[in-house]
This record gives C-alpha cells, sequence and structure tokens, in this order.
DNA sequence: CGGTACATTGAAGGGGCTCAATCCACGTGG
DNA sequence: CCACGTGGATTGAGCCCCTTCAATGTACCG
C-alpha cells in the first residue's frame, strides 16, 4: 500500500513506521511482525509536554505514532530554534542516538502517542536485519536533507519565500502520510513555533501569512492551511516540489527477501 | 590510534577514512582491509571544480581524501547557501546516496584528491558487514548532528556569534583530523564562502571578522585563524565544545569483532 | 467573569544588505 | 621590468527588512 492509495478517511488515525518503511522497501512477513513489535506498547503524551529533554542521557528512539512534535534547542538567553517538525509516523531521535546525552529536546505540539525503541534495540537491528537497516538509514538520509533546505530557507531566503517554502513542505509531508488532501490541511502551530522555526519574530511571521493571503496565495483559518495557487506560491518559494519522493529504491529492498 | 595521538607534523597529509572510523569502533583486520580497499584509487580534483552536480545522476559517494571542499545550492536567482564544509577523511555523499539526482553540489577549494564509492559497493556493506554500516550510520549521523547546529547558528545568532561559532567549529573538526593545533589552524576559505555559509554578505563577514580581532577574540592573517581568547569566544558563540566529541560507542563497537 | 493563550496591528529602531569605491597581492604578457 | 588584469579584502554611505516593544483584539476556559 501506497501513501497515495492509503484511506484518508480519518486523517487523525496513526501512521505506524511499518507503512512509512513500507514506502521504502517491500517488508518480509518477518520483518514486518518486527516492526509491529516495536510499536507494540505506545504511551501517550500531553500536549506541551518534552518527550526528550536536551542534555539528558537517554537510551530509546521513539516513533511517533499519532500527534505532532517538534525537535528544538534553546539558547541560553532564551531564543529558541525549532530544527523540524516531527510528524506521525516519523522516527524521533536522530541524530542524537549515537550521543551520550540529547542534543535537543522534543516537546508534543499536540497530544500525541510514542512508542519507545531501545537504542539497543536499533543496533541489534543493524545486525541481524541489514535491509531494514538500511531502510532505516535511507529514512534519516531524508531527514537530513529536510534539515539542509531549512538550512537553505532561513540563510538565503526572504520571509515570504521562507513561510511559502515551509507550507509547501508540510503540504508534501502531510500528503506522504495521508493527512492532507490535495491543497489543505490542519495545522496545529502557533505562530511562535513557525517563527522558531524559521527564524522569524512572532509578529513578523503574522504580516507575512496576511500578505500570503492579500496575494491569494495561501489561506489561513482556525488552524487549516489552504494552498490556493500552488504554481505561485511553489515560484515564490523556489519549491522542488518532488525532492521528497524523488528517492532511489535498491534493487535488494525493491524485492522481498529470499 | 586516537585523533590526539596521530602525528601532526604533515598538517597537510590525507586522513584516510579508516583511520575516521578508527574513532568510533573497533577494527579488525578484515574490515580494515576492507575499508583500505575503498580508497584504493583516488583521484586528483581540480581547485574550484565540481565532485558533484546538483540535479546530475550520480552512483558513487566519494571519500575526501585530501583538500577542503564545500557541500552548496544555488538558488535561481544566483544566491547561494553552503550547506557545510567538508575537510579530508570525510565522506561525501549524504545526504544524497539515496536520490536519484544529486540534491547539491560539492565542489573542491583547493586542490584535492577523491576515492569513488560506488553506491551498490555501501550497500553490499550494508548487507555483508554490520559493524561498519553502523559506524558509518553513526559518522552521517554526526554530519546530521553539524547540520542542525549551522542551523541554529543561522537561524537564531547575531553575525558576530555565527562567526564565532564557524570558527570554534572548524577548530574542533581540524583538531580531531590533526589539521590544528591547540589554538590555530590554516583556512582556505574566502570570506565569500563564509558568507554564503552563514547566510551573511561579504562585506558584513569582513565587519564582523574585523570586529572579533579588535575585541582581541580571533586573529586572521594569510588564511592562517587564530584563536587569542578560547574562553572569551565560546562564551560569546554559546559554543558547546565537546558536542561533536560527546558520543556513545556500543559495546558492539568497542570490542573487536568475534 | 477574569485569566490565559494566541493573533493582530502599529511605531520606532537597528542590524545587516546593497551599491560602490579603493586597495592589495599576484600572475601574465608585452 | 613594468603595465595590466584579476581575485579577494576592506571600507563607507544609505537604506530596508525585520526586530523590539507595546497595545489591542479575541476565543476559550476554569
Amino acid at each position: 500500500m501506497t501513501a497515495a492509495e492509503r484511506p484518508t478517511a480519518n486523517p487523525e488515525a496513526p501512521v505506524p513506521l511499518t507503512h512509512r518503511l513500507a514506502q521504502l522497501m517491500v517488508l518480509s512477513a518477518k520483518e514486518e511482525r518486527l516492526l509491529d513489535e516495536l510499536q507494540a506498547a505506545p504511551r501517550p503524551v500531553r500536549r506541551n509536554r518534552e518527550i526528550v529533554s536536551e542534555g539528558r542521557p537517554y537510551d530509546s528512539l521513539f516513533i511517533l505514532d499519532e500527534g505532532f512534535s517538534i525537535r528544538y534547542r534553546v539558547l541560553h538567553d532564551g531564543r529558541r530554534q525549532v530544527l523540524n517538525i516531527v510528524l506521525p509516523g516519523d522516527l524521533i531521535g536522530f541524530p542524537g542516538c549515537f550521543f551520550e546525552t540529547a542534543l535537543y529536546s522534543i516537546a508534543a505540539l499536540t497530544e500525541a502517542r510514542v512508542a519507545p525503541v531501545p537504542f539497543q534495540r536499533l543496533l541489534g537491528i543493524f545486525e541481524t536485519h541489514p535491509r531494514l537497516a538500511t531502510a532505516i538509514f535511507w529514512s534519516f538520509s531524508r531527514e537530513a536533507a529536510m534539515y539542509a533546505e531549512h538550512l537553505i530557507d532561513v540563510g538565503r531566503r526572504s520571509a515570504l519565500e521562507r513561510v511559502a517554502h515551509f507550507l509547501l513542505e508540510l503540504l508534501t509531508r502531510l500528503q506522504a502520510i495521508g493527512l492532507a488532501d490535495e491543497n489543505s490541511y490542519r495545522l496545529p502551530l502557533t505562530q511562535e513555533v513557525m517563527g522558531d522555526a524559521l527564524g522569524l519574530s512572532v509578529p513578523h511571521v503574522n504580516r507575512t501569512l496576511r500578505q500570503l493571503r492579500d496575494d491569494g496565495l495561501v489561506g489561513i483559518e482556525d488552524q487549516r492551511v489552504v494552498i490556493r495557487d500552488l504554481e505561485g506560491l511553489s515560484a515564490l518559494a523556489d519549491f522542488e516540489r518532488s525532492y521528497l519522493g524523488r528517492f532511489r529504491m535498491p534493487e535488494w529492498l525493491a524485492k522481498p527477501p529470499p
């Protein structure tokens, strides 16, 4: 089942990791069982609670089963940079998983559910399930690509371009997991979070959103984003619509294992 | 042999991947042989030549054997964002290696030498050498962490803080490969490259460097960076000196394989 | 009903940009 | 040996995007 085929009837339904990795490879029954096991015991997380705290040791990754969260760092004087928005089905813990203590904090933006995956467990998978290891590696690679795009955003784009790019990237990512339709999605982010993600102040995020609306490109109402002019917005943002989907699936992952 | 122990007599000597991964794990003889093979046929690259071109298909990673290079993207109107500085011993190709075409360009800043590693080869390693796969995974994880730090830099720090952080991070990275002494190193970057890395204009990079010098924190002369006040500079940059070294080595990698 | 969280709008200031000139080191050809 | 061109560093003037500070609006909730 690909993303496009997955039913979107209940847009808030959990999106298990199994489905995400199934986009990257063909799973054997055994592999699928293993992945299901990993998510056997999800634990609820309340809105605004931290899942991982910067500087604290930790021994588990997490699969975000349901809900939105953010990865961020706060500087000594209180400035905060949001590194990325974590969507349902994303694996939390990269790139920090090889470090003694967490490099960044993760907090739930909404009521959420996470399934812990002990670090040891991940290493075990690397040892015994090389195909899964490769797929997980691939998915982290994709995450790093998003960091890079984000860096380009903040380093070299104007506020207008940044916000446009940000909204388009979320559209693409949410569509891939069935949480967005053709041109709209629910976005439970405050303008403060957007500002901290994009390196902008709250008032300026507000003004920028207003301008996008005045220009007829995007409408945001009641936490619902509606892309009114995909063409125009993409041109403005210099958005490479397909980069997140333009991946290569090695032969080895494309066929079920012997 | 750890980084600290490696002789620094010839600061321009190549730093093979073997040594880099040896910092992350204990290599078996067989693993070491495999890694040496990967670098058997390095190829020279002239200054300012591209090693990878954005948008073009490619089927190899590269190990940067010698020289400095940059990973970057140029936007349609000519603005450029440098994503990271690639140092000798770094593996080039992440995060693009799973994509059909290169997401970013890589260009040599100095005369350089690279050893191609066919993508297929990497997958083979994942299949047959899980310990190496884990170590490579770790090293990419570290690279992603640098992207994240870079993002914080550009998103939430002032020009002065950015430049300070940038110079400190290079100090740390170059020390780890024996290309920097206690508080100085050679840095073959133009101010334009620094500006494109930090999201600043050339004149402003210049003014910022001057201020750092006037404040007695850093001296740059003739492509040589001298950190005059490590304490002060670190405080200014909010620099977590140790983050790049604060990693966890799993039992599995710490002991030689059976 | 008061309190909290968030969106919105305005005014004023500043950090960093653009544009442009100058300087300097170096290599190259006459 | 010198004139010239080139790549890069440096410095200045003016301006604009975005920030800061502050006030107001508004929905929701105990």
